[in-house]
DNA sequence: GCGACAG
DNA sequence: ATCTTGTCGC
Protein backbone atom coordinates (compact mmCIF):
# COMPACT_ATOMS: atom_id res chain seq x y z
CA UNK A 1 0.00 0.00 0.00
CA UNK A 2 1.23 3.44 -0.84
CA UNK A 3 -0.60 6.61 0.11
CA UNK A 4 -0.89 9.17 -2.70
CA UNK A 5 1.78 11.92 -2.61
CA UNK A 6 0.51 14.57 -0.20
CA UNK A 7 0.02 17.51 -2.54
CA UNK A 8 0.32 20.03 0.26
CA UNK A 9 3.55 18.60 1.58
CA UNK A 10 5.17 18.66 -1.84
CA UNK A 11 4.28 22.31 -2.34
CA UNK A 12 5.60 23.17 1.08
CA UNK A 13 8.83 21.36 0.26
CA UNK A 14 9.12 23.12 -3.08
CA UNK A 15 8.95 26.54 -1.45
CA UNK A 16 11.45 25.43 1.17
CA UNK A 17 13.86 24.40 -1.59
CA UNK A 18 13.35 27.72 -3.38
CA UNK A 19 14.10 29.59 -0.17
CA UNK A 20 17.27 27.66 0.68
CA UNK A 21 18.39 27.64 -2.96
CA UNK A 22 19.26 31.34 -2.65
CA UNK A 23 21.83 30.52 0.00
CA UNK A 24 23.88 28.15 -2.14
CA UNK A 25 27.41 29.35 -2.86
CA UNK A 26 28.59 28.02 -6.23
CA UNK A 27 32.17 29.23 -6.00
CA UNK A 28 35.33 28.13 -4.23
CA UNK A 29 35.50 29.67 -0.78
CA UNK A 30 38.48 27.84 0.74
CA UNK A 31 42.18 28.35 0.04
CA UNK A 32 42.90 24.65 -0.56
CA UNK A 33 40.33 24.56 -3.36
CA UNK A 34 42.42 26.73 -5.65
CA UNK A 35 45.67 24.92 -4.93
CA UNK A 36 46.87 22.69 -7.79
CA UNK A 37 47.40 19.77 -5.42
CA UNK A 38 44.81 20.76 -2.82
CA UNK A 39 47.54 21.53 -0.30
CA UNK A 40 45.90 22.50 2.96
CA UNK A 41 43.21 19.83 2.56
CA UNK A 42 43.58 17.21 5.28
CA UNK A 43 40.11 15.79 5.94
CA UNK A 44 37.34 14.74 3.54
CA UNK A 45 33.99 13.45 4.75
CA UNK A 46 31.42 11.06 3.34
CA UNK A 47 27.82 10.39 4.33
CA UNK A 48 25.27 7.73 3.48
CA UNK A 49 22.21 5.89 4.74
CA UNK A 50 21.70 2.13 4.47
CA UNK A 51 18.42 0.34 4.96
CA UNK A 52 17.37 -3.04 6.24
CA UNK A 53 15.78 -5.06 3.46
CA UNK A 54 12.05 -4.76 3.51
CA UNK A 55 12.15 -1.86 5.96
CA UNK A 56 12.18 1.67 4.62
CA UNK A 57 11.83 3.38 7.98
CA UNK A 58 14.76 2.14 10.03
CA UNK A 59 18.19 2.94 8.66
CA UNK A 60 21.80 3.38 9.62
CA UNK A 61 23.07 6.92 9.17
CA UNK A 62 26.79 6.93 8.51
CA UNK A 63 29.49 9.60 8.63
CA UNK A 64 33.13 8.92 7.92
CA UNK A 65 36.10 11.27 7.78
CA UNK A 66 39.16 10.27 5.76
CA UNK A 67 42.62 11.76 5.65
CA UNK A 68 43.70 13.50 2.48
CA UNK A 69 45.49 12.58 0.32
CA UNK A 70 45.97 9.12 1.89
CA UNK A 71 42.25 8.42 2.23
CA UNK A 72 42.64 6.53 5.53
CA UNK A 73 39.64 6.44 7.89
CA UNK A 74 40.12 8.87 10.79
CA UNK A 75 36.59 8.85 12.17
CA UNK A 76 33.46 6.76 11.87
CA UNK A 77 29.96 7.18 13.25
CA UNK A 78 27.10 4.74 12.75
CA UNK A 79 23.70 5.61 14.17
CA UNK A 80 20.38 3.84 13.81
CA UNK A 81 17.65 6.32 12.93
CA UNK A 82 13.93 6.25 12.21
CA UNK A 83 12.95 8.03 9.03
CA UNK A 84 9.64 9.83 8.91
CA UNK A 85 9.51 11.44 5.47
CA UNK A 86 8.70 9.31 2.42
CA UNK A 87 11.04 9.14 -0.57
CA UNK A 88 9.70 11.33 -3.34
CA UNK A 89 11.91 11.88 -6.41
CA UNK A 90 13.27 15.40 -6.20
CA UNK A 91 12.84 15.59 -2.44
CA UNK A 92 15.38 13.09 -1.17
CA UNK A 93 16.86 15.71 1.15
CA UNK A 94 13.76 15.97 3.28
CA UNK A 95 14.09 12.26 4.02
CA UNK A 96 17.82 12.07 4.72
CA UNK A 97 19.26 15.47 5.63
CA UNK A 98 18.10 15.65 9.26
CA UNK A 99 20.08 12.54 10.18
CA UNK A 100 23.20 13.42 8.22
CA UNK A 101 23.16 16.83 9.85
CA UNK A 102 22.86 15.25 13.29
CA UNK A 103 25.91 13.11 12.59
CA UNK A 104 27.92 16.19 11.64
CA UNK A 105 26.75 17.96 14.78
CA UNK A 106 27.76 15.02 16.99
CA UNK A 107 31.22 15.20 15.47
CA UNK A 108 31.42 18.95 15.93
CA UNK A 109 30.49 18.53 19.59
CA UNK A 110 32.78 15.58 20.38
CA UNK A 111 35.75 15.91 18.04
CA UNK A 112 35.62 19.35 16.41
CA UNK A 113 39.24 18.91 15.34
CA UNK A 114 38.11 16.10 13.03
CA UNK A 115 35.41 18.03 11.19
CA UNK A 116 35.80 17.44 7.43
CA UNK A 117 36.73 20.36 5.19
CA UNK A 118 34.44 19.06 2.48
CA UNK A 119 31.70 16.43 2.46
CA UNK A 120 30.90 14.00 -0.36
CA UNK A 121 27.20 13.30 -0.58
CA UNK A 122 25.52 10.28 -2.15
CA UNK A 123 23.18 12.09 -4.55
CA UNK A 124 22.93 15.27 -6.60
CA UNK A 125 23.65 18.89 -5.81
CA UNK A 126 22.67 21.52 -8.36
CA UNK A 127 21.97 18.78 -10.89
CA UNK A 128 18.38 18.62 -9.79
CA UNK A 129 14.86 19.54 -10.98
CA UNK A 130 14.99 22.81 -9.07
CA UNK A 131 18.75 23.05 -8.75
CA UNK A 132 18.68 22.09 -5.09
CA UNK A 133 19.46 18.45 -4.47
CA UNK A 134 20.60 16.68 -1.30
CA UNK A 135 24.19 17.92 -1.53
CA UNK A 136 23.03 21.55 -1.67
CA UNK A 137 20.54 20.99 1.13
CA UNK A 138 23.11 19.46 3.48
CA UNK A 139 25.66 22.08 2.46
CA UNK A 140 23.45 25.05 3.22
CA UNK A 141 22.20 23.65 6.52
CA UNK A 142 25.66 22.60 7.71
CA UNK A 143 27.61 25.47 6.22
CA UNK A 144 30.23 23.01 4.98
CA UNK A 145 31.52 22.69 1.41
CA UNK A 146 29.66 19.76 -0.20
CA UNK A 147 29.96 17.80 -3.44
CA UNK A 148 27.12 15.76 -4.89
CA UNK A 149 28.00 12.45 -6.56
CA UNK A 150 25.18 10.40 -8.08
CA UNK A 151 25.63 6.90 -9.44
CA UNK A 152 22.71 7.22 -11.83
CA UNK A 153 21.71 9.96 -14.21
CA UNK A 154 18.71 12.00 -13.23
CA UNK A 155 16.96 13.08 -16.40
CA UNK A 156 16.32 16.70 -15.72
CA UNK A 157 16.18 20.08 -17.35
CA UNK A 158 16.78 18.83 -20.86
CA UNK A 159 19.46 16.28 -20.00
CA UNK A 160 18.46 12.86 -21.29
CA UNK A 161 19.95 9.41 -21.68
CA UNK A 162 20.02 9.99 -25.42
CA UNK A 163 22.19 8.34 -28.05
CA UNK A 164 24.30 11.47 -27.89
CA UNK A 165 24.70 11.04 -24.15
CA UNK A 166 25.71 7.41 -24.60
CA UNK A 167 28.31 8.31 -27.20
CA UNK A 168 29.73 11.00 -24.95
CA UNK A 169 30.14 8.35 -22.25
CA UNK A 170 31.86 6.08 -24.74
CA UNK A 171 34.25 8.93 -25.53
CA UNK A 172 35.51 9.14 -21.94
CA UNK A 173 38.91 7.50 -22.36
CA UNK A 174 40.61 7.62 -18.99
CA UNK A 175 40.02 8.46 -15.35
CA UNK A 176 39.47 12.18 -15.00
CA UNK A 177 37.79 12.63 -18.37
CA UNK A 178 34.40 14.32 -18.22
CA UNK A 179 31.73 16.12 -20.18
CA UNK A 180 29.24 18.78 -19.10
CA UNK A 181 25.58 18.23 -18.33
CA UNK A 182 23.94 21.40 -19.58
CA UNK A 183 20.38 22.44 -18.89
CA UNK A 184 18.14 23.77 -21.64
CA UNK A 185 19.11 27.21 -20.41
CA UNK A 186 22.72 26.45 -21.26
CA UNK A 187 23.86 26.40 -17.66
CA UNK A 188 26.18 23.51 -16.78
CA UNK A 189 24.49 21.82 -13.84
CA UNK A 190 27.00 19.04 -13.43
CA UNK A 191 29.48 16.80 -15.16
CA UNK A 192 29.64 13.12 -16.04
CA UNK A 193 33.03 11.93 -14.81
CA UNK A 194 34.95 8.79 -15.59
CA UNK A 195 36.24 8.42 -12.03
CA UNK A 196 38.86 5.76 -12.70
CA UNK A 197 40.52 4.05 -15.64
CA UNK A 198 38.70 0.81 -14.80
CA UNK A 199 35.12 2.01 -14.62
CA UNK A 200 33.50 2.78 -17.93
CA UNK A 201 30.29 3.84 -16.24
CA UNK A 202 30.64 7.47 -15.09
CA UNK A 203 29.47 9.14 -11.90
CA UNK A 204 27.54 12.39 -12.01
CA UNK A 205 29.18 15.22 -10.10
CA UNK A 206 27.57 18.52 -9.20
CA UNK A 207 28.14 21.43 -6.87
CA UNK A 208 26.60 21.12 -3.45
CA UNK A 209 27.83 24.21 -1.64
CA UNK A 210 30.93 26.38 -1.29
CA UNK A 211 32.87 24.80 -4.17
CA UNK A 212 33.06 25.39 -7.91
CA UNK A 213 32.06 22.86 -10.54
CA UNK A 214 35.59 22.38 -11.82
CA UNK A 215 37.04 22.01 -8.35
CA UNK A 216 34.30 19.53 -7.42
CA UNK A 217 35.14 17.36 -10.41
CA UNK A 218 38.90 17.57 -9.89
CA UNK A 219 38.54 16.75 -6.19
CA UNK A 220 36.17 13.86 -6.85
CA UNK A 221 38.62 12.31 -9.27
CA UNK A 222 41.45 12.67 -6.74
CA UNK A 223 39.40 10.82 -4.12
CA UNK A 224 38.57 7.80 -6.26
CA UNK A 225 40.28 4.47 -5.75
CA UNK A 226 37.32 2.80 -7.41
CA UNK A 227 34.28 4.13 -9.22
CA UNK A 228 32.66 5.74 -6.20
CA UNK A 229 34.68 8.36 -4.26
CA UNK A 230 36.33 6.69 -1.25
CA UNK A 231 34.50 8.76 1.40
CA UNK A 232 31.10 7.69 0.06
CA UNK A 233 32.26 4.14 -0.57
CA UNK A 234 33.52 3.81 3.00
CA UNK A 235 30.32 5.29 4.40
CA UNK A 236 28.32 2.82 2.33
CA UNK A 237 30.42 -0.23 3.27
CA UNK A 238 30.50 0.60 6.96
CA UNK A 239 26.81 1.36 7.32
CA UNK A 240 25.98 -1.92 5.60
CA UNK A 241 28.39 -3.75 7.85
CA UNK A 242 26.75 -2.14 10.88
CA UNK A 243 23.37 -3.47 9.78
CA UNK A 244 24.81 -6.94 9.13
CA UNK A 245 26.23 -7.24 12.62
CA UNK A 246 23.40 -5.60 14.53
CA UNK A 247 20.47 -6.94 12.52
CA UNK A 248 21.35 -10.46 11.32
CA UNK A 249 19.25 -11.87 8.50
CA UNK A 250 15.85 -12.89 9.84
CA UNK A 251 15.53 -16.15 7.96
CA UNK A 252 13.58 -19.35 8.57
C1' DG B 1 -1.81 4.57 -20.83
C1' DC B 2 3.42 4.71 -20.61
C1' DG B 3 7.78 5.93 -18.97
C1' DA B 4 10.62 8.15 -15.48
C1' DC B 5 11.79 8.22 -10.71
C1' DA B 6 19.17 10.79 -6.99
C1' DG B 7 18.54 7.30 -2.54
C1' DA C 1 17.54 2.00 -0.80
C1' DT C 2 16.71 -3.43 -1.43
C1' DC C 3 15.58 -8.10 -3.80
C1' DT C 4 20.97 -11.46 -5.21
C1' DT C 5 26.06 -15.71 -6.30
C1' DG C 6 28.49 -16.99 -9.19
C1' DT C 7 30.54 -16.21 -13.21
C1' DC C 8 32.56 -14.68 -17.62
C1' DG C 9 36.27 -11.77 -19.22
C1' DC C 10 40.54 -8.88 -19.22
Amino acid sequence: MSAPPPEDLVQQWESEQARLRQQVVEEDTEDWQTSPDFSGLERVGGVDLSFIKGDDINACAQLVVLSYPDLEVLYEDSQMVTLTAPYIPGFLAFRETPFLLEALQRLERNQPNLLPQVVFVDGNGLFHYREFGLACHLGVLSGLPCVGVAKNLLQVQGVYKSEEHQSQIAALQKGGDSFPLAAASGKVLGKALRSSDKSSKPVYVSVGHKISMDTAVRLTHSCCRYRVPEPIRQADCRSREYLRTHFPAADT
